[in-house]
DNA sequence: AACACTCACTTGCATATTGCAAGCACTTTT
DNA sequence: AAAAGTGCTTGCAATATGCAAGTGAGTGTT
């Protein structure tokens, strides 16, 4: 993907030139659920990203500041992704589109029992999920 | 894109799979800001999209149900795009893109005005501007 | 200290998608 | 009847993706 030009002005286009792509989103995704992932937790994600694409989008992503690179405390060999809070802000954003989801697409019924919960306090979810996504 | 077969069960991504590149919100987006659209009106946009991109994305967004075509009242060489319930309600995501943005990118002021005025009343603007773009 | 093994990438290359320009059928305007 | 507008389609070059294999640093085992 190409993030050095900028199509417009506009705010959605703006967006997304850094991660309206296929698999951004979804790496996203697993540092959300995950807090902190290594390369090798990426590569075992169900849509199953290819390397090369993924280190591309890791850097992008790293460029953009909404991931970090930690040490990971074990060894020196692995590294720790993590969001950032401009990341972690992307938290309202995929909120919607899981809501979006379960109203026009197919999902398992545990999935949908736990978006019944987050729809009763939407911003109570958010603020919790960001806190403790921000602490180390 | 391929929206033929899904990368895996999850919700993010089988959304990703239909709307996710790099265009299609931006149609979105301009269906909503217009209500309803020609061909050559979405061509005019700032991002410049190619024809065969544009007929391309149309054609997807026209299978999911997102939008469906209308015989034009000034003309039988026009055609009228709208968006149905499905894909107007995309509204909330592209409300939280427009925060995060305002959040972390640059932006005009009076962008940011109107902004602030959605944020005093999230849910209150995505219900009056569903309702608008509803009615026929 | 040598060995295999893990981990995070990088590289090469075939294939798929994109983007530009031109073309085309149909309708509307002059 | 000719010219222009509208909604596409087609051809082709440039770019991005996806797969497999490779690399090089770090680790654990002998």
């Amino acid at each position: 993907m190409n993030t050095e030009k900028k199509r417009s002005d506009c705010p959605i286009s703006c967006s997304l030139d850094i991660w309206g792509d296929k698999w951004t989103l979804l790496i996203i995704r697993d540092l959300m659920s995950a807090k902190a992932s290594t390369y090798g937790d990426f590569l075992k994600s169900p849509e199953r990203i290819s390397t090369n694409i993924l280190a591309a989008r890791l850097k992008v992503l790293e460029e953009n500041k909404l991931i970090e690179k930690l040490a990971h405390p074990d060894s020196k060999a692995k590294v720790l992704y993590k969001l950032t809070r401009k990341g972690i802000d992307l938290l309202p954003i995929l909120v919607e589109v899981n809501l979006w989801a379960e109203k026009y697409l197919s999902m398992s019924d545990d999935r949908k029992a736990m978006l019944e919960d987050v729809k009763k306090d939407k911003a109570g979810f958010i603020k919790t999920m960001t806190e403790n996504l921000e602490e180390l």
